[in-house]
DNA sequence: GCCGTTTTCGGCCCGACTGTTTTCAGTCG
C-alpha cells in the first residue's frame, strides 16, 4: 500500500507551504493527504482500474494532486517536492515535531543557521545559538532543549489498553476534588481510538484557580508544560500528557463536543454552523451574540440538525451525513452500533499458554461465567507452533474429550453453571502454501477452527492473499484470526489485498476476528467498516491467555464501534445454538 | 488547491496560550 507513503509527503508539502506563507494550500494538502491514508482502495490499485480519474475519487484530491500522485506512481517522484526539499533540505517532519516548533520556525533555523536535523538543532539550542535568532528567544531556545529530551525519551503514543486503565484512575482522583463539580474525559480516550497521544480533563468548577493548582500538583505530575487561568497541561511520569480545562456550565456540552474531536469531525460540524448562519465554539452555538446551545452536548449536534451520536463514530467518515439523514427521518441513519454488554462469549481463549498442573479450562469457564458470558470457547495453538505448546491431532482428540467432561460436570450444576457451555476449538496454522497443519478429520471434530498466519509475515501481497483465502476456503475453518497481522507501533500489516479477503470471506461464510489484545486491534476500524459494508461477519475475541485478560475485550468492542458494526455484525453476540448453526454451514 | 440543493469563483474553523513583541505571530489542539 502506497496509500501512507504518499500522503506523508503531501503532509510535508503542506509544511513546505506553510513555512512559505501559502494561504489555503497547505489545508488543502493536508486534506488530500488524510483523504488518501483513510482510503479504503489501495492507491496503485485505484490507478491501475480507473487511471488518473480514479485519482480523484480520493476525498481532498482535485486535478493538481492527481497529477502529483500519478507522478509518483509512475516515477516514484514528485517534482514539486523535491524542489522544496532542495530550496529547504530540513527533516520537516523531525523538526516539527518538537513541542513549540512549526513550519515557520524550521525556515528561520535553516535559513539562519542551516539546520536540517534534530540532532543539529540540539547542538546549535546547547550552544545558545538559537535565542539569537529573529522571534526566538531564550525561552523558547529553552523549550526546544526540552522538547528533543522529550522526543528522545518518549515515542508519543499509547495503546489505549495502556493509557486507559490509568486515565480511569486519574479520573477517579480529579472527581474526587471537592472544587470538582462535574468532570469527563474528552479527546481521543473518549473515541477509543487504537492509540491514545494525551489525555484530556473537562471541568465544571466554581474555583478553577484552586483546580489548576490542584491539577499541576498532583501525584505523577513531572513537568508544568503551562498554566492559565482555565487551563493546564502537565507531564506525567508514565510517560503520557494531560490537559484539564475548566468549563463554565453553560458551555459544558459544546466544550466537551469541541475537546472530544476528532479535529475533522469538529471542522466539518463548524462549517455547518456558518451555512446555518451560526457560529460554533468551545463555548456553545451562537446566532449573533444569542447563545442557541452549548450546556449539553445532544442540543449543540440538534440545532446543527443532526441527531447525537456515539463519540466512537466521530472521525468525519460519514457519520455527520448519517446523522443529519436520522434527524430527518430518512433510512440510512446512524448505526446501532453493537454495545459493550452485547457479547455472549469469547472464542479465542489459550489455556495451555503454560504447561500447568490445574485445569486451565474449568478455569477460564468460570472466569467467563463471572464475566456474564454464555460460552467460552478454547481455541490452543497447534503443532506447527511448538514454541507455543501448539498441539497435534493425538492431543487435540483429547482436548475435545476433555471439553466434554467438563461440559457434562456443569450441566449437572446448578443455574449459571448447568447452561453454561464450553466450545472446543483451536487456532490452527496457516501454512505458507495455505494449507492447515492439522488433518482435516481432526478440525472436522471440533466445534469450531481459527486459522491464522504465525509465520512468513513478509511475502508478497499476491501470495499473501491467496495463502489466507485458500485457508478460508477449507470447510472446516471458520475464522480467521488477527487477519492483518499487525503489531501496533512494533510491526507493520502483511501485505493483503484487504479487498479481495473480504470477497473471500463473504462467500466462504468465514468470520474474520477482531482480536481485542491491545497491541494488535486487528482488524482495524476502516477495515471493520469496509468488512460491515461487504456484509462480511466479524468475530470479537480477546487472545487471552489468562482469566485476567478477559476484559481486553473492552478495546475489541470499542474498535468495532469506530468501524460502525452493528451486533447482527458480530457472531458472539449470538446466542449459541445461532453461532453453532453458522459454523456447521 | 479544493469544492459547490444558493456558487466553476470566492470562499476556506476557531480560540488559548506563549514568548516575543509593544500590538502580534506562531503554535497547538
Amino acid at each position: 500500500m502506497k496509500n501512507q507513503e504518499i500522503a506523508r509527503i503531501l503532509y510535508e508539502i503542506a509544511e513546505y507551504l506553510e513555512m512559505e506563507g501559502v494561504a489555503f494550500k497547505p489545508r488543502a494538502y493536508n486534506k488530500a493527504g488524510l483523504g488518501l491514508e483513510t482510503f479504503n482502495r489501495d492507491v496503485e490499485d485505484l490507478y491501475k482500474e480507473e487511471g488518473f480519474k480514479g485519482l480523484k475519487k480520493i476525498p481532498g484530491v482535485g486535478e493538481s494532486i492527481a497529477q502529483k500522485i500519478e507522478e509518483y506512481l509512475k516515477t516514484g517522484k514528485i517534482k514539486y517536492y523535491e524542489d522544496f526539499k532542495k530550496k529547504i533540505p530540513s527533516s520537516v517532519e523531525a523538526l516539527t515535531a518538537v513541542e513549540g516548533v512549526g513550519p515557520r520556525k524550521v525556515k528561520i533555523i535553516y535559513e539562519e543557521l542551516g539546520i536540517k536535523n534534530l540532532d543539529e538543532l540540539e547542538k546549535a539550542a546547547e550552544e545558545g545559538k538559537i535565542r539569537k535568532l529573529p522571534g526566538f528567544g531564550e525561552k523558547t531556545e529553552k523549550n526546544i532543549l526540552e522538547g528533543i529530551a522529550f522526543l528522545k525519551r518518549e515515542k508519543g503514543r499509547f495503546l489505549l489498553g495502556e493509557i486507559l486503565p490509568t486515565a480511569r484512575e486519574v479520573f477517579a482522583k480529579l472527581e474526587k476534588l471537592k472544587e470538582v463539580e462535574k468532570l469527563s474525559m474528552g479527546g481521543s480516550v473518549r473515541r477509543m481510538k487504537d492509540t491514545i497521544g494525551d489525555l484530556d480533563f473537562l471541568a465544571i468548577s466554581e474555583n478553577p484557580e484552586k483546580v489548576m493548582d490542584l491539577f499541576v500538583s498532583m501525584p505523577g505530575v513531572v513537568r508544568v508544560w503551562g498554566k492559565g487561568a482555565t487551563r493546564a497541561s502537565v507531564h506525567m511520569s508514565q510517560g503520557f500528557d494531560m490537559d484539564i480545562r475548566v468549563i463554565p456550565r453553560k458551555s459544558y456540552g459544546s466544550a466537551l463536543q469541541y475537546f472530544t474531536g476528532s479535529r475533522e469531525h469538529n471542522i466539518h460540524l463548524r462549517k455547518i454552523a456558518i451555512e446555518k448562519g451560526l457560529k460554533l465554539n468551545e463555548y456553545g452555538v451562537f446566532k449573533g451574540q444569542e447563545m442557541v446551545a452549548g450546556e449539553d452536548e445532544e442540543e449543540v449536534y440538534k440545532v446543527l440538525g443532526m441527531n447525537w451520536m456515539a463519540p466512537e463514530l466521530r472521525e468525519n467518515t460519514g457519520e455527520i451525513e448519517a446523522a443529519i439523514r436520522e434527524a430527518q427521518g430518512k433510512p440510512d441513519g446512524l448505526p446501532k452500533l453493537i454495545d459493550y454488554k452485547d457479547i455472549k462469549g469469547d472464542l479465542h481463549y489459550h489455556s495451555r499458554w503454560q504447561e500447568s498442573d490445574g485445569t486451565p479450562i474449568e478455569e477460564a469457564a468460570l472466569a467467563a461465567m463471572d464475566f456474564g458470558y454464555e460460552y467460552i470457547g478454547i481455541s490452543e495453538h497447534t503443532k506447527a507452533l511448538k514454541i507455543e505448546h501448539g498441539l497435534d491431532e493425538k492431543q487435540l482428540l483429547h482436548h475435545i474429550s476433555e471439553i466434554e467432561k467438563i461440559n457434562s460436570r456443569l450441566s449437572q450444576g446448578s443455574g449459571k453453571q448447568s447452561k453454561f457451555r464450553i466450545l472446543s476449538g483451536c487456532e490452527a496454522n496457516i501454512m505458507q502454501d495455505g494449507s492447515i497443519d492439522i488433518d482435516d478429520k481432526v478440525l472436522a471434530g471440533l466445534d469450531y477452527v481459527i486459522a491464522g498466519v504465525h509465520s512468513k509475515f513478509k511475502m508478497p501481497v499476491e501470495k499473501m492473499t491467496g495463502r489466507i483465502i485458500k485457508a478460508m476456503e477449507n470447510p472446516h475453518v471458520d475464522i480467521i484470526s488477527h487477519p492483518t497481522g499487525r503489531l501496533i507501533m512494533k510491526r507493520e500489516e502483511y501485505q493483503i489485498d484487504v479487498e479481495k479477503i473480504l470477497e473471500a470471506a463473504r462467500g466462504t461464510k468465514t468470520a474474520l476476528e477482531i482480536n481485542s489484545y491491545p497491541e494488535r486491534l486487528d482488524m482495524k476500524d476502516v477495515y471493520i467498516k469496509r468488512a460491515r459494508e461487504e456484509g462480511v461477519k466479524m468475530i470479537i475475541n480477546t487472545d487471552s491467555h489468562i482469566p485476567s485478560q478477559l476484559h481486553y475485550i473492552e478495546y475489541g468492542i470499542s474498535q468495532a464501534r469506530r468501524g460502525w458494526a452493528e451486533k447482527e455484525d458480530i457472531i458472539n453476540c449470538w446466542p449459541v445454538e445461532k453461532l453453532l448453526k453458522f459454523f456447521n454451514e
